[in-house]
RNA sequence: GCACCCGUGGCUCAGUUGGUUAGAGCGCAUGCUUGACAUGCAUGAGGUCGGAGGUUCGAGUCCUCCCGGGUGCACCA
């Protein structure tokens, strides 16, 4: 055996454990009848960016279980994969291409069409970046996904998936088309959305001005209406005044109309109708009366779709620019920025007289978080999913929303902590609809393709295009006609009326026709939108397992996979069969999959090219490509079947694409997905029941976004199952100053840095124990100085409105003047002085300069841990020498032996129980207690003096503590992977065969001479070992209290000691006064006394007198006594037991009075009366003692 | 405005259905250089559980109000 180090080296039992998990397949997970499964989706990360602190809390339960459950027995599936983001993503590229090349997205190609491929491509680059980097941080943490099935969310398998799903619910009428107020950034020319827009206090004014009203003829009667504005430009869009039905000021005056000032009579009526609306006037803002400007505004839009008839008007171009209702009586604003247009209208309306007063006015203005520019509310069409009660044209009844409520009502889906349930119900219960269309061009292209009508005979034309076209297939199209001002759509179409104003729109199955070849050039156009990244988001749970393909697995990936052992791959037997032996020689290649009757293999090790060269060397493996893939085929010939070659490495190489890689059968029978019905929550699996358990792991935040979708596109794709049954949402990571930690404030830390100086198992554990059930978690960062490691605290910075992190020790100035060097650290340690540069948003750290990392010292309680586990199984090791494998009996059984077994047994189940329910940080809690303070501090210190003993009690002791080190390496590899992995591989080394403690024995049962303890070989990996199940017979009670009694007697001991300042090397003697029974148990542990804290029990009995200058403790049940003649200090000791004594009586009386009270006795549960009794007894007996010492010393 | 969460020793957090003397880690103090571990060992100090009422035999825990901090959703002519 290698020599076991003093320190844990985590770096080194990464960089090998990892790649041995990847290689021999543990990560793995195949439907496998004969197990149960579980399944857990991973909250998918944007490939935005890279990870951060909440991801490496999100990643760490999630491994922490699918681990826990691997162990137990369950075919664990952990599926890993990225979300295509699509509007930030999208930004993120924009916003580089524009700093960068000074480039917007327009001028990437001579038309949109050209340009937005030149923008996706450009995208797609940036996603592979990240999601490389994504994937090898969650890969730092040791994060055990099935790696080969990472789905991306605009990968083809999703992309079927979001396909299928829009045809199902247009066809089902759920999809609809309708107006709607998007907040549009100007700057960008995009919707975004309401999460993506920031509020900012602006400074503003506030006028009022006044319309003049009219008679029917249109002239002025005089009257005046006034009202107040913060936009005065919208102005050019109003189409209504609106005052409160109720408000005595107007009510004569609803009815009558306002004359528009400077209104085109020629774009537009110049005189609006005065109407009362409730909802949108209130008496007691402004002067009562509002201004209605639908297309502006989303009150005014709301009102006006309770007032169809007073109209819309647009008055923005995408720009932000005025459009043609600019152009007004005297005036021609057409083209201007709608804010220069507001000075011109202030100045018009003050000509005209109808200037009322203007005021200074704070106003919250919404920005852009991608631009930071203010956003426009813009009127626009737009893809709607219904939320509520629809009838589908076949007449059934839907109500996505409800159906996802109903879940949760139900229990099939329960929310840990449960109080959860309530942000998802009431988000639901709104049933607003779900606006899926985004004006971007990363997503998923809404597969629509539509043309107008304008006319009869262009009705006629695409009728007849319609139904003449051998490409309509009502099965795979659907048509649906729009007419004219009505939002929702008819019932399934038929191609019979086609009216003027008229919109047809066609939409495809993903297995109809190519309509983009067929109809483009027939006059219809795809909508040029993409969709809702949640939409494709919101299928995550089916579509990665392969929905709704039911014919063949869902493809996979082999991606670095490295070298590996061909019956390590799950691959299923019948396709074993079927490789010659000739191509799997040497274990180097394998079958993937077959496709068109052709037999897909990968080669991973090593090709031998027939003069006997090696192939697979990657510098020569292009240029010999096409040589190996002649040389397969060749070589198989004789096969009815052609064979194509692939490698792992290098798919694409090869002309196969990922959706190749397909496991399916080339019998009939076979050919079927088992994936989705083995691992998406069913009751049944191939007709028997199926135990399966699934729980989603996320943040709150994303509780209404995502959570609530996934459940109803779900229950409506999966025939009403659930997608998963456990919701679990752990809290989230501030910083030490309360706030969210994000890149824009500066405090957002990177994993890998905290993994690099603390190590993955640290960083796992420390994380593991904050994960608690009351929510977000205070984490303290510092700057670490580079030159010298010095921990430099933040201090908060405010520039602007935003608050942003910043070293405490700085200089430098905010914001940085032009011109001005940057800020830099200055690092406080006297000895080192040195600067460097930090981390933060205001500006980019040059490469080649010394950067100060972000860390947190809150992580030393992880790695102090890790440590401290490796030195106690260090120390196991070490003693380890003449270990033999044999069965212990329960007589041969010490008392700590006893006890360390019944401790096990209880932390064991207690963990079982926290992990069911979620609670990390208890689980942690209690497996670190129980490794730190019980087997370290007590067990290892007592066996001691065995394992240094003779053979036989040496032997007992090894067998003992070999099994519950085993045991704890078991228990502690779902938290602490690396480290057990190194230590089990160790474990196997000197010890293959250890106890492994099992049978249904009672440790007490004396009489008993079976073995409790049977040894057995080990699995070859501590990942895939077997969870310990201990039986729960082994938790005594009794023995524990025995024990804890031994526990406290030692510490007061220590404690004397401690007081009189007595050499550790010094002996003392120590008298006990007990009753018989206790006396005598302390006997039979003397040896401990001595052991523990160098203490010579001289005597134990019922009559043991206290010897004269001793100091003493009490404990109640037994009182101690330390002759310290000459050492100790009368008065001082005196003094000690006074003080010990007032303790004792404050709590006596406490509990005296407890009991006096009859309300408390006849009213309190028995049990907890006799505690009460119990306790008053104890300390009385304490008093007794420490009063007869106190008499004593006096 | 509505909803939810949090306020416990200097710091970060536990505290199960109310029930004997409220716990831990870090930090602090004192003492430990020989074999598992100073990323350690031993001992100790430090808390009227944000405030005020109430329910109860009994409240850190339940109810009401208030104060302070956070989050989500709505609204802001």
């Amino acid at each position: 055996m290698s020599e076991i180090p003093k320190l844990y080296d985590p770096q080194e039992a990464q960089a090998k454990w990892f790649p041995y998990w990847e290689q021999r397949g543990d990560f793995n997970a195949d439907p496998d009848p004969a197990k149960p499964s579980h399944t857990i989706m991973i909250p998918l990360p944007n490939v935005t960016g890279a990870l951060h602190m909440g991801h490496a809390l999100n990643g760490t339960c999630q491994d922490l279980i699918t681990r826990w459950r691997r162990m137990q027995g369950y075919e664990a599936l952990w599926m890993p994969g990225t979300d295509h983001a699509g509007i930030a993503t999208q930004a993120v590229v924009e916003r580089r291409m524009l700093e960068e090349e000074g480039l917007t997205r327009h001028d990437l190609g001579k038309t949109t069409e050209e340009a937005r491929k030149v923008l996706v491509n450009r995208i797609e680059r940036w996603k592979d970046v990240y999601e490389k980097r994504i994937i090898s941080q969650q890969k730092k943490l040791g994060a055990s996904c099935d790696w080969r099935r990472v789905r991306f969310t605009l990968d083809e398998v999703c992309a079927k998936a979001v396909r299928r799903t829009f045809f199902k619910m247009f066809s089902d009428g759920l999809i609809f088309r309708g107006k709607r107020l998007v907040n549009w950034d100007v700057h960008l020319q995009t919707a975004v959305a309401d999460d993506e827009v920031f509020e900012e206090d602006t400074a503003g004014h506030f006028w009022t001005f006044n319309y003049p009203v009219v008679d029917e003829a249109g002239n002025p009667t005089g009257e005046a209406i006034r009202f107040s504005t913060t936009r005065p430009e919208t102005m050019l869009g109003d189409t209504a005044v609106c005052v409160h039905p109720t408000d005595e000021r107007y009510t004569h005056l609803v009815g009558k109309h306002v004359k528009l000032p400077f209104a085109n009579p020629e774009t537009r009526d110049v005189n609006i109708p005065i109407i009362a609306d409730a909802l949108l006037a209130d008496k007691e803002k402004g002067t009562g009366a509002v201004k209605v400007t639908p297309a502006h505004d989303p009150n005014d839009y709301a009102c006006y779709m309770r007032n169809p008839e007073i109209g819309v008007i647009n008055i923005l171009n995408a720009d932000g620019t005025i459009n043609e209702y600019g152009r007004v009586d005297g005036a021609d604003w057409q083209g201007i920025d709608r804010l220069e247009v507001r000075q011109h209208i202030i100045q018009r309306m003050t000509e005209l007289g109808h200037f009322e007063s203007v005021e200074d006015r704070v106003i919250p203005l919404k920005h852009s978080d991608r631009s930071k520019t203010p956003v426009e509310p813009f009127l626009s069409d737009q893809w709607f999913v219904k939320m509520g009660p629809h009838t589908k044209p076949d007449g059934e009844h839907v109500d996505l929303a409800q159906s996802a409520m109903d879940a949760v009502e139900k229990n099939d889906i329960r929310f840990y902590p449960s109080r959860y349930a309530k942000t998802y119900t009431d988000w639901l219960s709104e049933k607003r609809d779900w606006c899926i269309s985004r004006q971007l061009w990363w997503g998923h292209r809404i597969p629509i393709w539509s043309t107008a009508v304008r006319d009869v005979s262009d009705g006629e034309i695409v009728k007849k295009q319609i139904e003449s076209r051998n490409w309509f297939n009502p099965d795979k199209v659907y048509v649906w006609i729009q007419a004219d001002g009505k939002a929702a759509p008819s019932t399934k179409a038929k191609v019979t009326t086609m009216t003027p104003n008229t919109f047809v729109h066609i939409c495809v199955d993903d297995n109809g026709l190519n309509l983009e070849q067929s109809v483009t050039g027939e006059g219809f156009v795809q909508d040029p939108d993409v969709l809702d990244t949640w939409f494709s988001s919101a299928l995550w749970p089916h579509a990665t397992l392969g929905w709704p393909d039911t014919e063949h697995n869902p493809p996979m990936m082999l991606q670095d996979v490295g070298p590996f052992k061909l019956d390590s791959l799950s691959i299923p037997k019948w396709l074993f069969d079927l490789v010659p032996e000739s191509i799997a020689r040497e274990n180097t290649i394998f079958p993937i999959g077959v496709k068109d009757q052709k037999l897909l293999i990968a080669c991973a090790e090593k090709i031998e090219g027939s003069d006997g060269s090696d192939l697979t060397a990657a510098a020569e493996l292009e240029a010999k490509l096409e040589f190996i893939l002649e040389r397969k085929i060749e070589l198989l010939t004789s096969d009815p079947n052609e064979i194509t070659v692939c490698i792992d490495r290098n798919v694409e190489k090869f002309g196969a694409t990922q959706t190749d890689l397909e496991f399916s059968s080339p019998l009939g029978d076979i050919a079927r997905n088992e994936v989705l019905p083995y691992f998406y929550p069913h009751d049944t699996y191939q007709g028997q029941p199926h135990d399966n358990k699934s729980v989603l792991i996320t943040s709150r935040d994303i509780i209404t976004l995502w959570v609530a979708r996934m459940v109803l596109t779900g229950l409506y794709n999966m025939d009403g199952k659930v997608p998963f049954r456990h919701v679990h949402v752990h809290p989230k990571i501030l910083d030490g100053f309360g706030q969210t930690m994000s890149k824009s404030k500066g405090n957002g830390v990177d994993p890998v840095d905290l993994i690099h100086k603390y190590g993955a198992d640290a960083i796992r554990f420390t994380i593991s124990s904050f994960a608690g059930e009351t929510q977000d978690v205070r984490l303290p960062i510092s700057y670490e100085c580079p030159h010298c490691e010095e921990m430099v605290p933040p201090k908060q910075y405010k520039l602007d409105n935003a608050t942003v992190v910043v070293p405490s020790t700085l200089k430098g100035e905010f914001p940085v003047p032009q011109g001005a060097p940057k800020p830099v650290l200055v690092c406080p340690n006297k000895k080192c002085k040195q600067e460097s540069q930090f981390t933060t948003p205001l500006y980019d750290p040059d490469p080649d300069a010394p950067l100060a990392k972000m860390v947190s010292e809150r992580f030393e309680y992880g790695r102090n841990f890790c440590n401290k586990f490796w030195n106690a199984a260090r120390f196991a090791m070490l003693n380890l020498e003449g270990y033999t494998p044999d069965e212990v009996t329960a007589d041969q059984l010490q008392l700590e032996d006893q006890w360390i077994l019944s401790r096990l047994s209880t932390v064991a189940h207690q963990i079982d129980e926290y992990l069911g329910r979620y609670q990390f940080d208890a689980a942690t809690r209690a497996i670190r207690d129980f490794t730190w303070n019980e087997f370290c501090d007590w067990y290892l210190e007592m066996i001691k003096p065995r394992l240094r003993g003779e053979i036989e009690e040496r032997a007992i002791a090894q067998r003992v503590l070999l099994a519950v080190l085993d045991s704890l390496v078991r228990l502690l590899q779902p938290f602490t992977p690396f480290i057990c992995e190194e230590l089990w591989s160790r474990l196997n080394e000197i010890a293959p065969e250890r106890a492994l403690p099992i049978g249904p024995n009672r440790l007490n049962d004396e009489s008993s001479r079976c073995s409790i303890l049977v040894s057995r070989s080990c699995a070859d990996a501590c990942i895939n070992a077997e969870w310990p199940a201990l039986p729960a017979t082994w938790q005594d009670t009794a023995l524990e209290q025995r024990f804890s009694r031994l526990q406290e007697t030692i510490v007061a001991i220590r404690n004397v000691r401690a007081i009189y300042n007595i050499p550790p090397g010094t002996s003392v003697k120590l008298l006990m006064r007990a009753t018989p029974e206790v006396a005598t148990d302390m006997q039979s542990v003397a040896s401990q006394f001595d052991n523990l804290t160098k203490a010579v029990l001289e005597a134990a009995g019922a009559d043991v007198e206290r010897p004269a200058g001793s100091a003493s403790f009490s404990l109640g049940e037994t009182d101690g006594y330390i002759p310290l003649e000459g050492l100790i200090n009368t008065a001082e000791e005196l003094e000690r037991q006074k003080k010990k004594l007032a303790e004792v009586e404050k709590h006596l009386k406490g509990t005296q009075a407890k009991l006096n009270n009859e309300k408390f006795v006849s009213s309190a549960p028995e049990e907890v009366v006799n505690g009460v009794k119990e306790s008053l007894a104890n300390l009385e007996s304490q008093r007794a003692s420490i009063q007869e010492i106190i008499d004593d010393l006096s």
